[in-house]
DNA sequence: AAACAGGCCTAAA
DNA sequence: TTTAGGCCTGTT
């Protein structure tokens, strides 16, 4: 797959990947997929995800991951980065779809479709395998929010209803050190039994309910998320609008970001309005296939940059 | 100050 | 099947 070239070496307490292709955490921690990580000063992203902090960094030809055993990333960070997904031919298949027929029958790119300039702008973008239950509250808080506000309302719940990350075992010599403070995401159990007006102090708004109901209902059993993995996406989907809260744009990045359904096609208000804008008249993805989720997240990011661009200009 | 933020719910055509 | 308000709250 895309590990093919990929070279793992321990450097002191770190472990190096070299070899990747297709991944810039810049684009992969900042395009609105995860709310708990922040890039420091130096340029490194840190942040808690399985349970662990992790903090990883760029440099020439791959990334850095700090205080980690290669043992650990195999186990571990290769999964959760999307380092076993194979991006070449994920984005060649994607090439494939804005190229036509030239009335000489060979192929003849699409220099200015706009997926295509997505995909050159983004290109180290990928999409992070997190854990259902987390990205399904995560998504619930996101509704009608802003990124900011979501963030920190995410590291309220944790600090409130987390587990302390746990102390070192010793089998782990080379994990990091735990610094108080740093707090697992909650189970699912832990939210359920949360008072209403508990959550509410957190600064959730009306998204509180939300989250306890969803919580409860994974908790009881309401909702089966191991179920919801052996499902089809529609199906998938529909599962998860049982849930108060829970839309069809909520339900598409749970199972995208969540599950790992490349197909699954969230439209924000962003993508609508880019959808419009280059292919008006389509209502959903399907005409980017299976890896509908990974165009998604190309143009996404493009459209939200060149706002970005716009917005600085002024 | 009023509008807006990676929506969803409910009521009503 | 589609459309119009309302909703917590922090930010601009």
């Amino acid at each position: 797959m895309g590990k093919n070239m990929e070279k793992i070496e321990q450097i002191g307490q770190n472990t190096r990947i070299l070899g990747l292709e297709y991944f810039d955490p810049d684009r992969i921690f900042d395009c609105g997929q995860c709310f708990r990580f922040d890039r420091r000063p130096d340029g490194a992203w840190s942040g808690i995800a399985l349970g662990r902090r992790l903090q990883i960094r760029a440099i020439p030809g791959g990334i850095e991951i700090a205080d980690c055993t290669p043992e650990r990333y195999r186990t571990l960070w290769r999964d959760y980065l999307g380092l076993s997904d194979d991006y070449r031919a994920i984005r060649a298949e994607l090439a494939g779809l804005v190229e036509d027929r030239g009335p000489d029958g060979k192929d003849r790119a699409c220099e200015d479709d706009p997926l295509r300039r997505a995909m050159e702008a983004g290109q180290g973008i990928r999409i992070l395998r997190q854990p259902p239950f987390e990205t399904l509250i995560s998504f619930l808080i996101s509704q009608n929010n802003n990124i900011g506000r979501i963030k920190k309302n995410i590291a309220a719940l944790c600090r409130a209803y987390g587990d302390p990350l746990p102390p070192l075992g010793p089998s782990d010599p080379l994990d990091p050190p735990v610094v108080p403070g740093d707090y697992a995401f909650p189970i699912p159990e832990r939210l359920a039994a949360a008072g209403a007006d508990g959550l509410r102090g957190l600064g959730l708004g009306y998204r509180a309910d939300y989250v306890r109901d969803a919580a409860r209902a994974v908790a009881d059993g309401t909702l089966n998320l191991s179920a919801v993995s052996g499902m089809d996406t529609a199906d998938a989907a529909r599962a998860l609008c049982e849930i108060r809260g829970v839309g069809p744009k909520v339900a598409a990045c749970v199972l995208l970001f969540g599950f790992g359904r490349s197909d699954a096609f969230p439209m924000d208000v962003w993508v609508k309005r880019l959808m419009a804008k280059y292919y008006p008249g389509d209502r959903d993805g399907r005409r980017f296939g299976r890896y509908a989720g990974i165009a998604q997240q190309y143009l996404f990011y493009y459209e939200r940059y060149l706002a970005d661009r716009e917005g600085a200009l002024h």
